[in-house]
DNA sequence: TAGATTGTTAATCGATTAACAATC
DNA sequence: TAGATTGTTAATCGATTAACAATC
């Protein structure tokens, strides 16, 4: 059951259903459907339900989807009814709020270390962290097991630190330079890079 | 030519295409080819040379593509031959973060206007800005005429505070609030949210 | 029961790739 | 010229949707 083959655009909506159940939960909602989902996310019914049904029968007819059940199932898919530890490298600004960032509670992710290799930032205080010398990160992921990290140095020193974090046995790193990573596969990277997103939509505009 | 009907996944790698291109361009390169592009950015040759004929002819046969014409190009198609004005609505970490985020030079943006509804933070100066009363936001967009709005506010306030973006004439907005956005026809929502990131990851580990 | 909604199939729609003539 | 690489076509591949039997 574990690893059909789901296409990895399927792999990329169920965090989306995962995060609105999550929502609809607190709200004190029990139960839902595919079309209340669908309308929510600007997602067809009929693809929600096809993309669930690739793991199994989360659903009954006529009734719908029991929010807490669907919100465990999706858990346990993607991994995070785990917590992962998280290091951050790079302690600049956009470091800085990642390492603050609230938003990872219940999500399956918690920050466990931070790294710099700035000597006016070793040492200091970012949120419940301190900066640790990046010339020791790779000891120290290693011995920590940090299997997630996310990347918040310059463009320029993007693909160097990458490596020295594959070396250190992260296999997937949330990459915030705005710079294309060569990694060996097995290690998957995820972008984030606001002028990309925001030059799709210009695009559009006028 | 301008907007036959091109299909927004292709819209979605022209960032890409660009970012890359002008990686090149800062190492003095002068000349490429759709597979040296495809190799760098982990596409396939024929689906650049393929995207890119949508919008023209920019290559030569056996020569490949002058890195500065395509670059203009794409600023072209991008509409980034303009600098569009940003207005950052959250002074929180990551609205004060992206304020002072330098990536956006040369690269059709810059940050315009700052708002917050905390009276801790308003009159506060975050990178060259000073952060405006939340009260005055929508008559401020729009006696500026800025269309492009990256939203870092609390996840409870975002739809309320993305309607009123909309109302003040916003039509793109990049949204960091970890919940989906309802918007008219016309408006544009990217969204950047790490915990979705990362769980798109987290499936395919162990 | 009547109404609602699932899971699944088959049909449609769209995106990617392979191949190659054109040509620099 | 010979080698390289484009732009484009046709074939392949994959994703989405519409429809409906099953059933709660």
């Amino acid at each position: 059951m574990e690893h059909k083959d789901i296409p990895d655009i399927v792999v990329g909506r169920l965090p989306l259903y995962l995060r609105t159940l999550q929502h609809m939960a607190q709200d004190g909602r029990l139960l839902t459907s595919s079309q209340e989902l669908g309308e929510r996310l600007g997602i067809s019914a009929a693809q929600i339900r096809k993309d669930l049904s690739q793991f199994g029968e989360f659903g009954k007819q006529g009734t719908g989807y029991q929010i807490e059940f669907l919100i465990k199932k999706l858990r346990e898919i993607l991994h995070i009814n785990q917590e992962w530890d998280l290091v951050v490298v790079g302690a600049g600004d956009i470091g800085s709020a990642v390492v603050r960032y609230r938003g990872f509670a219940n999500r399956g992710f918690r920050v466990a270390m931070v790294f710099d290799s700035d000597p006016d930032k070793i040492g200091s205080q970012v949120g419940d962290f301190t900066v640790q010398d990046g010339s020791y990160m790779v000891e120290a992921i290693r011995a920590a097991r940090v299997k997630v990290a996310m990347l918040a140095v310059p463009a320029a020193q993007a693909q160097e630190v990458a490596n020295r974090l594959i070396e250190a046995g992260i296999c997937a790193i949330l990459n915030y330079a705005p710079i294309s990573l060569n990694v060996p596969p097995g290690v998957f990277v995820q972008y984030i890079d606001p002028a990309i997103h925001l030059q799709r939509m210009t695009y559009y505009l006028v």
